[in-house]
DNA sequence: GATGAATGAGGGTTCATTCAT
DNA sequence: GATGAATGAACCCTCATTCAT
């Protein structure tokens, strides 16, 4: 993937990163198969066969989609948290900035959520996704290690608290105006916490 | 739809049924677009026309579908739990009852989990499914009421408790071993019981 | 074909009426093709199977149809034209009870127009149609004999009154407070008459 | 529409023009329902997805190529008139010139009086072809203005004398040898004259 | 005779992908 | 690298027709 390196020229980043911004938001709202190619290509301002220089085929592109959008999600929730030293609030930290950037970029995180489970998600690609995730399960692990965090099954832990992080990113983008109520924030941050905590 | 009535000969009653089967089957493994209806046809063991003479279309097809899964899991899960009084144990039963269900059907769990999301799912279909989770929400209201749930959001309690348990559901499928671990599956429950109960 | 039995049960009767007079207002409107059999046995009050029971297939119902509609074309235009002695006369009792019929009936002209050419129309019911039209074929060769008609072949004149009168009625039928014109309708007769008669 | 372009690769104009030609003897032989795509896409040496980059529908293609006929027809028939100065001669050059186009195009005419009054044809299209006529009518109430032609509705002339040129060629058809045969066509031309010539 | 569920061949159309320019 | 005309396999869906009741 051409995307990956240093040095290229601004046309061509412009390209692959317009065929990404359209693919984004027409996969999202009209899913996979409900998006042509030549539509995403429209989209994005290039010519249809552009789209096939940069990908070998479609499920190329939304493969690649995902690992970038993931990766995003994790460096933008992850950046500066070596600032940080306990767990408490580096969870915190880690909670609050993946909330943020789920309610700055809404898409992003509802394409995460519709293709986490797709088929069109290649393993491959599923354990690239694995290996992001490890930045999560080692601090988890850590926090068990110093019996901050309950001994349960790590795999069991990052599940429940990724699952129940969805479930209030979707309260949060229902009811908004909840996410600048910093009491409410506290109590949810809580019902997140209370489940990881050592008694 | 035919298959609604309550009296009609069983050959009908086995042709809905048996496109519903093999659809099920086929949009878990291969995805809606990766599944023709020819195949659907085929699996279920009817003509192609067959198929839409009980659905007007594809689309059709696959939200009465997701009606269908979605009930069977509401239905299972709650049948008998008028027989129990005290709360606690009331989501026990439901609790304990839905990872049953799901480790016995574990694809139809995953067909909720993968088309959740989907825009194949017609938002007329969603306001359907939003009725039947009134079961939940109305006895996470009643807890409230009672002082023995928190006073938060009926809606928020609602998404967590759900995404939690599809979280641990995940966990089981990966682990079944676990499944018929009664203390794990104990302090499993507790991880639930936590985030609802008032203090 | 039963329909053109003279001892039939009523009921019989009108299913095959139904049906005839739903093929005429679809087929003219939507057309051959765009007209399933489906719609035409709903449209006519009658199951599915019904109309295969009265026309062996689609194709055997239009060609049906259209003799019908040529047969009551030409019948309507020449019902009493026995009591009339001049050629002119009866010329004009053709010509104008044909406008009538038209006017009254003017899907049916339409739908004559429009399948006069198809495809669908089979040789053999041309050949039928061609045996009605020597009802006017002999009168003109008549008019030849007896010198009051130009000597040119039958066929010709046939075929350019013919198509005159078509032309007169689509006029009539953009025009329709032309017809109640006395004056005018004399006039146009006269353009008719006038390229048949010798001198 | 690429193929209005003046300036073009002969390639395309190949592609678009071969499926016009093809498209005419199908439609025309086998009926525009009798006709499969594939069968038009073969028979022009293209392939299917071609013709549907030319034409967005079946529908569209015989609206495009019903038009393009008829502007053909018109324009070979009137080549030339302008250095004609009698009205009767203009008439008799269009009316034979009409015949000879019709006479070496034999398919063109009877895809015309086949598609005149179908359902496939759009009232756009229907709309289109109004305005070519206008080099019929214009020439016609010019004639009326002269006092040349009889003082009766420019439409009705146009009709009638449309209407019964079809009638002479369609007998030409079926009888080329009069074709050859200038008294009678002369006989023929006076035929159509008469109706239109004031006394 | 009348029905309408069931059929499956067939057709219009789409669209990922290629390749000559 | 970038283009977009051309491709043709594949798919959803229609619908004339059958046949058991």
């Amino acid at each position: 993937m051409l995307y990956f390196c240093g040095v290229i020229s601004q046309s061509i980043m412009e390209k692959v990163d317009k065929i990404f911004e359209a693919a984004l938001s027409l996969f999202t709202t009209k899913g996979f198969h409900g998006t042509p190619t030549s539509e995403i290509a429209k989209t994005a301002g290039v010519a249809n066969g552009t789209l096939f220089h940069y990908f070998k085929t479609k499920e190329d592109l939304i493969n690649n989609l995902y690992l970038k959008v993931k990766n995003e999600m994790v460096e933008e929730s992850t950046k500066g948290i070596e600032k940080i030293e306990s767990l408490k609030l580096k969870l915190e930290y880690l909670w609050s900035k993946t909330i943020h950037w789920a309610m700055t970029n809404p898409q992003k995180i509802f394409f995460i959520q519709q293709y986490m489970y797709s088929p069109y998600i290649t393993s491959n690609t599923q354990e690239e996704v694995d290996k992001i995730k490890e930045v999560y399960t080692d601090l988890i692990q850590e926090g068990i290690n110093n019996h901050e965090i309950k001994e349960i099954p790590v795999e069991l832990i990052y599940n429940i608290a990724t699952q129940q992080l969805f479930g209030m990113i979707q309260y949060l983008v229902v009811n908004p105006e909840k996410y600048h109520d910093s009491e409410f924030m506290n109590i949810a941050f809580n019902l997140f916490y209370d489940i990881l905590k050592k008694n």
